[in-house]
RNA sequence: GGCCCCUUCGUCUAGCGGUUAGGAUCCAUGGUUUUCAUCCAUGUUACAGGAGUUCAAUUCUCCUAGGGGUCACCA
């Protein structure tokens, strides 16, 4: 069974390329009817805190992304970690090592300036002397010091690494005991079954320590898949302060969790030239075998694309509960229907759309002075009056058709031409031109509104004349 | 600096020795629309550079350049 897992270290919030590899980690289970697991590294107790791990788990739930099983949290696994570097210490596989940090700060300091790599000297490897006074010692592995380590990779292939070139004792326990997390990821990973990680190009690196760790403890060394990064525009690795990557800020702006997922599952993977993929056809299709080798940019474009085909898609009554957190409450307007049907064509977020919303329910308090100039020339005015006229007269009004019907009824009397009404009306009605269809408008508000805004507006451009 | 990774339209990407180098987005133009948007159609734009290998390289190899990652008693 394939077992990946999502392994934040809760220091913030969610950002959107820890979702991205969490996204993939996800489908990759769920594709192979596996698990997907959550663990929390938080062993660092200074730089970590519960409410990023809330944050991480609420941005998840908005998502719909569901960790299997029991979260499981490194900070509670100490007894687990000393174990197994006990059992490292008594195979000989490990030692402590009395180096004080200002000696070790020393030869790294005579190591670069002999431009050498800082690299530490194994002067405890072999010690069987007499500790030195005062100094709590670190636990170190017996790392190969030659030889090659081969990552091999789902994504970027076999990856050779000369061992002289980049290892070298590294802790695996600090002074205090607690320990380090080359050493937990690898234990962990292996605890816990997981047996095919997908994670950030960024511990490409990493790998062939933990890899020499599995092979001390004699665990079996999982599947690897190395995902590129997602740089920000300047092309750097996405950070903080690169303006909203905080997941939860796109639920704000009006983002759906559909279109995000959508647009993260395209960057860096692909089926073919398929660019829309739904929550199911992600779980039957994705294959980390189509991760891209080389880095993204993190560009919204395609998001805003996504979202607003998304938006087109969604049901009104989905609508109308979505936009209850943008604060418009449609559920008991009884044209709603009529109005997110015209307004869900032109939205690209749900902020947008609650805009628009209220720039049709709202009685417009001033005029496009420009819109007014073009379309209040001539008649204008008689026009909208005696379109009013036929307003007051109809009998049954209530759909777009009803209005429509008067207004090509007004064209026929007055021998004019669809703009010569419609200019002047979209301005009466929402104060400037753009917008959906007017009779639309005019089956949302109704005949009293409507009426009422006429008036009003052939009052204010009386006046002016 | 050492090690490692990467390089196709502005952006996301397809390509897996022979293609008019495809799609999407963006942008532009046209059509539809009383307006705006949607929608539809059309168009501009790409194989980083140089050597090989080969009858044939975007595709394979090497070099160069550029970009990125990583080198902790952080994760």
């Amino acid at each position: 069974m394939v077992v990946t897992r999502f392994a934040p270290s809760p220091t913030g919030y969610l950002h959107i390329g820890g979702l991205r590899t969490a996204l993939f980690s996800y489908l990759w289970a769920k594709k192979n009817n596996g698990k997907f697991v959550l663990r929390i590294e938080d062993t660092d107790k200074k730089r970590n805190s519960k409410e990023a791990t809330e944050a991480i788990l609420k941005a998840f739930e908005w998502l719909g992304l569901e960790a299997d099983g029991e979260i499981t949290y490194q900070s509670r696994r100490d007894a687990i970690y000393a174990k197994y570097i006990q059992q490292l210490l008594d195979e000989d596989k490990a030692y402590k090592c009395y180096m004080s940090k200002e000696e070790l700060n020393a030869l790294r300091e005579e190591q670069m300036a002999n431009k050498e790599r800082a690299k530490y000297d194994g002067r405890y490897r072999n010690f069987d002397g007499t500790p030195p006074e005062g100094v709590e010692p670190v636990i170190r592995i017996k790392a190969p010091l030659s030889g090659e380590i081969i990552v091999h990779d789902g994504v970027k292939g076999d990856i050779l690494f000369q061992a002289e070139d980049i290892l070298d004792d590294f802790v695996i326990a600090r002074a205090d005991g607690s320990p380090t997390y080359n050493f937990v990821v690898a234990v962990d990973d292996a605890l816990m079954g997981i047996n095919e990680v997908i994670r950030g190009d960024d511990h490409l690196s990493n790998t062939p320590k933990q890899i020499v760790v599995y092979e001390a403890l004699g665990f079996d060394i999982p599947k690897f898949y190395h995902v590129p990064m997602i740089f920000n525009q300047q092309g750097k690795k996405l950070s903080k302060r690169d303006g909203a990557t905080d997941v939860m800020a796109y639920k704000e702006m009006g983002y759906l969790p559909e279109a995000l997922l959508n647009f993260l599952v395209r960057l860096g993977w692909s089926h073919g030239d398929q660019e829309i993929f739904s929550a199911e056809e992600m779980r039957e299709l994705f294959d980390p075998k189509d991760i891209n080798r080389s880095a993204s940019i993190y560009n919204t474009e395609k998001l805003d694309w996504l979202n607003a085909h998304y938006i087109k898609k969604i049901s009104n009554e989905k609508l109308t509960e979505l936009l209850t957190e943008f604060g418009i409450l449609l559920s008991s307007h009884d044209k709603k229907e009529i109005l997110l049907n015209a307004l869900k064509e032109r939205a690209k977020t749900l902020k947008e759309l609650a805009l628009m919303v209220e720039e049709i329910i709202q009685t417009p308090t001033s005029y496009d002075e420009k819109a007014v100039k073009k379309a209040f020339k001539g008649n204008a005015v008689k026009i909208l009056e005696i379109f009013a006229n036929r307003l007051e007269e109809a009998s049954e009004l209530h759909l777009p058709s009803d209005y429509h019907h008067i207004m090509e009824k007004v064209i026929k009397e007055m021998e004019i031409g669809f703009g010569k009404i419609g200019q002047p009306l979209r301005i009466a009605l929402l104060g400037k031109m753009g917008g959906p269809g007017l009779d639309t408008v005019m089956a949302v508000l109704g005949r009293n509104e409507t009426l009422s805004r006429i008036t009003k507006a052939v009052l204010t451009h009386t006046a002016d004349d």
